[in-house]
RNA sequence: GGGAGUUUAGCUCAGCUGGGAGAGCAUCUGCCUUACAAGCAGAGGGUCAUAGGUUCGAGCCCUAUAACUCCCACCA
């Protein structure tokens, strides 16, 4: 081993061990699986501390699993995310001066294939250098001429049985990227805007109606305005005619319940083309439907001379023309939400257009049934609510997308009869007709469409491979909660659908990684911490660690570096304790602990690991990592250094062999196990020590995880030594003696004597002692009083001092035993709390009192 | 507008079917003790957001309130 702790030097070389002896890609066999799914990054994306977290989660179930024996495989892959990848690529052609346009479909699709590959590799290289145990032989791509037949197969499917779809919808499309997006990616913020109160003259000149706006450049759009049926005030106006401000055309005063008499000015005006609600308001009264605003988000013809410009800076010029021609009443400020595309920013725009959807009804019902009847667990449970309330509440499901990466609609028409119909394969012929000439759709499909078959499609289908067979359905889903609407739920109705049994069965939520200050880590901000960067510094060991110390699921965190520093550090103990076991079992004789005669020291360690053992596999059980990593890291340090390796030193230097090997022996049992508990959290550092340790399997990822310790009778005795030490060194501290001023001590066994005197040595090494001399000094000393002995500390006396912290002592044994006395006396207690609780507590009642007699003995004498 | 989460030591957070308030960092004191000074030992520091309630017993369960955060939603 090396001196000190550097993750640089080895892992790598360890990651490259364990893909050259293909720990990670296991085959069907007799053994129960346990399979994950990775969830796909985008692939020309790079790795940000979310991706480290949500993978790392996932790698330490998979490695726990393997460890446990099973036939665990994690599949990683990557998503083609077609929308964001076009963007890059057109902006890429920009900087050429060339347009997507110019360069035609099949040349443009090509640059995207050569993209992806290039871009491909990035993520999945920072993703190995985290030290993820996927099986990169099944690395999958959504574009990936297997999962691209998926999807088709699937499309096709959906399309015969009627469940695919074209309408007319009004749709969230967005100007820059120049494609409808799903109300997902439609991101609604907050801004500060006006309304502006605009009159529009009845035609037959009998006053006017007042609408308030927060779109005034829509009003070119406008063939109605709407009041409440109920609203007294315009009643009897509706039906009449009112001249459209600034367009001089003649629309109706219709009455829709739709528009409500408290808001605004009780009229809104109706724009059909460019509002969901105004469009469905159109449908009911057969409104005209005028398009005042193009694709590119300029204002059309019918604008007259605002003709070109963009929609919203538009905005002045028409306040000021409403104003000139005595329309405008007034503007005030305004608060309210405005749509914009999660890629690019823009505001987004409603529009009525022809899309692809598909009819969710049918597709839902067993997908909030899987999860109602609890064949689909949350974690944490409320997330459930996420699911539910979004899928008994959705809309069909807009699939087409007007770019060009992406899996094309498998939509041909035929051009001789005309006949609609979608194929798996390119149509030689059509069904109808025989005819050979088609047109296939010009669209795309969404990419969540391809994810949604995520679970099965990486594992072959539509073939019925015997992966497919026997990974699926999956274990564990790891993601975030922003997806669960979008992805979770609709793999979930996929599975349903096409396998007939769920896709996974706990679905695991994990927090949104926050910058120190809690604020969302983005590009745009700079507050983001990269993840590589951390594993460069600190190494994958320490980023990993530092990720999950401390999480709950569901919860958010705030990262930032300091987190990777610390986490150094622990693993740097634990290393350093890896070279004293090292260098203390050199020419072990390694017996079986059954076979070895075990001291309290060594009975006292081996109960605590049994016990880390059990709440380390049941908390992991639980998904509660954080609670594991604080277990595993409690027990390295607050039992197995501080104490049982300091005091095994007393073995190790000593001269009693048979005492030497037992320690040397448990030292290494311990020390293994621990090194395996810790494995699926830091894998390099384990196993790096791991493969020096005198006896090891080949490689600790496929070594057995430790279930409990095989002894009977072990004890928790010694920490009654323990106790009787700190008291030790709290005297020693309080009369400021410094650590390297050693003294006699002198003990008087009061209890428990087997074990003081097997325990003496302990007591003198880590009590900061010479020697024990058994019995009460002549000396001036200090009594410290313990329930297994009293030891007198040689000190000089100083009764002041001695005095004050005797009383502290007496003041807290008081309280104690004033609390027992009180819940020993409420009739309520002892006759409804468990008679383990009340025995427990009429023992320390006793203990206390006999501890308060000896502290009020002492103070006497002084 | 609906839903959810958070509120525990100066900071970051844990807290196991309700049974004596914890860790790390920071602070103070003392120690280079042959695994680790990236360390060791000791100490200080909390009306567990507020107010009620249930219970023999509440950080944990219930009800309100406040602050912050997030998600969903078609109020011009």
């Amino acid at each position: 081993m090396e001196k000190t702790y550097n993750p640089q030097e080895f892992e790598k070389r360890i990651y490259q061990t364990w893909l050259d002896h293909k720990y990670f890609s296991p085959t069907p066999d007799e053994r129960e699986s346990y399979c994950i799914v990775m969830p796909p990054p985008n692939v020309t994306g790079k790795a940000h501390v979310g991706h480290a977290l949500n993978n790392t989660i996932q790698d330490i179930l998979i490695r726990t699993k393997r460890m446990q024996g099973y036939n665990a495989l994690w599949v990683p892959g990557t998503d083609h995310a077609a929308l964001a990848t076009e963007e890059m690529i057109v902006k890429h052609l920009a900087k050429q001066n060339l347009t997507k346009e110019g360069v035609g479909r099949e040349k443009f699709l090509e640059i995207g294939e050569k993209w992806y590959k290039d871009y491909g590799n990035t993520i999945i290289d920072q993703f190995k250098s985290i030290g993820l145990s996927c099986d990169w032989n099944r690395l999958a791509f959504t574009m990936n001429e297997n999962l691209s037949r998926a999807v088709r197969h699937v499309f096709v499917d959906y399309f015969n049985r009627g469940l695919i779809y074209k309408g007319k919808r009004v749709v969230n499309y967005c100007p820059h990227c120049h494609t409808s997006i799903s109300d997902n990616e439609n991101v609604h913020v907050d801004q500060v805007t006006n309304l502006w109160h605009i009159r529009y003259p009845f035609a037959d000149g009998s006053g006017y109606v007042t609408v308030a706006t927060t779109r005034p450049e829509t009003i070119f759009g406008d063939t109605a305005v709407a009041v409440n049926p109920n609203d007294k005030r315009y009643k009897d106006k509706i039906g009449k005619d009112l001249i459209l401000p600034l367009v001089g055309k003649k629309i109706k005063l219709i009455g829709d319940e739709y528009c409500e008499m408290g808001f605004g000015t009780g009229a809104v005006k109706i724009t059909p083309a460019h509002d969901p609600n105004d469009y469905e308001v159109g449908l009911r009264h057969n409104l005209d439907i005028v398009t005042c605003i193009d694709d590119d988000g300029l204002l059309t013809e019918i604008a007259g001379k605002f003709k070109g410009i963009d929609r919203i800076k538009a905005r002045p010029d028409i306040e000021k023309a409403l104003r000139e021609g005595g329309y405008l009443v007034k503007v005030e400020k305004y608060k309210n939400q405005v749509g914009t595309c999660d890629r690019c920013g823009s505001f987004t725009e409603p529009k009525i257009s022809t899309q692809w959807f598909v009819k969710m009804d049918d597709l839902v019902k067993p997908a909030i049934e899987a999860v109602k009847k609890g064949e689909i667990k949350f974690v944490p449970k409320r997330f459930e609510k996420t699911y539910l309330n979004w899928l008994e509440n959705s809309q069909d499901w807009c699939i087409s997308r007007q770019i060009w990466l992406g899996h094309r609609l498998p939509v041909y028409t035929c051009q001789a009869c005309e006949h609609v119909f979608a194929s798996e394969d390119t149509p030689d012929q059509c069904p109808r007709c025989h005819n050979r000439r088609f047109t296939q759709e010009t669209d795309v499909l969404d990419t969540w469409f391809s994810s949604a078959l995520w679970p099965f499609s990486v594992l072959g289908y539509p073939d019925k491979t015997k992966d497919l067979e026997y990974y699926y359905p999956t274990s564990t889903l790891v993601t975030a909660q922003d997806i669960i609407t979008f992805w979770v739920s609709k793999m979930v109705f996929s599975g349903l659908e096409f396998m007939k049994k769920v896709p996974f069965k706990a679905v695991v939520i994990n927090g949104i990684v926050r910058d120190a200050k809690g604020v969302k880590m983005s590009k745009h901000l700079g507050n983001g911490v990269d993840p590589i960067d951390m594993v460069e510094k600190y190494g994958a060991d320490s980023l990993r660690l530092s990720l999950i110390s401390g999480m709950s699921m569901g919860t958010d965190i705030k990262y930032s570096e300091d987190k990777a520093k610390e986490a150094k550090i622990f693993i740097n103990k634990l290393y350093n304790a890896g070279k004293f076991v090292l260098q203390n079992v050199e020419g072990i004789n390694v017996k079986p602990l059954a076979q070895l005669k075990l001291g309290q020291r060594d009975k006292w360690i081996l109960s605590n690991l049994d016990k880390l053992i059990k709440s380390v596999t049941k908390n992991t059980d639980k998904y509660a990592l954080g609670v594991t990593v604080s277990n595993l890291i409690e027990f390295t340090t607050g039992k197995f250094c501080d104490w049982y390796l300091e005091g095994a030193k007393n073995d190790l230097y000593g001269n009693n062999e048979e005492r030497k090997s037992v320690t040397q022996n448990v030292l290494l049992y311990v020390y293994t196990a621990l090194l395996k508990l810790f494995h699926p959290f830091i894998p390099f550092v384990t196993e790096y020590i791991y493969q020096e340790l005198p006896v090891h399997d080949e490689t600790i990822t496929l070594s057995a995880y430790p279930k409990k310790v095989e002894v009977r009778g072990l004890k928790n005795d010694y920490d009654k030594v323990i106790n009787l030490v700190k008291q030790i060194r709290t005297v020693r501290s309080q009369f400021k003696m410094p650590d390297n001023m050693r003294t006699k001590l002198y003990l008087e066994i009061l209890s428990n004597e087997k074990l003081v005197k097997e325990s003496l040595n302990d007591i003198v090494k880590l009590g900061y002692a010479t020697e024990i001399i058994s019995g009460t000094p002549e000396e001036n000393s200090v009594k410290v009083i313990s329930e297994i002995a009293n030891v007198f500390i040689p000190i000089s006396r100083d009764t002041e001092k001695e005095k004050a912290r005797l009383e502290k002592e007496i003041e807290s044994v008081k309280f104690e035993i004033a609390r027992s006395e009180k819940m020993l006396s409420n009739a309520g207690f002892v006759n409804k709390a468990p008679a383990s609780l009340i025995e427990n507590e009429k023992n320390k009642l006793v203990k206390n009192q006999e501890l308060l007699n000896k502290l009020q003995q002492e103070f006497k004498n002084l």
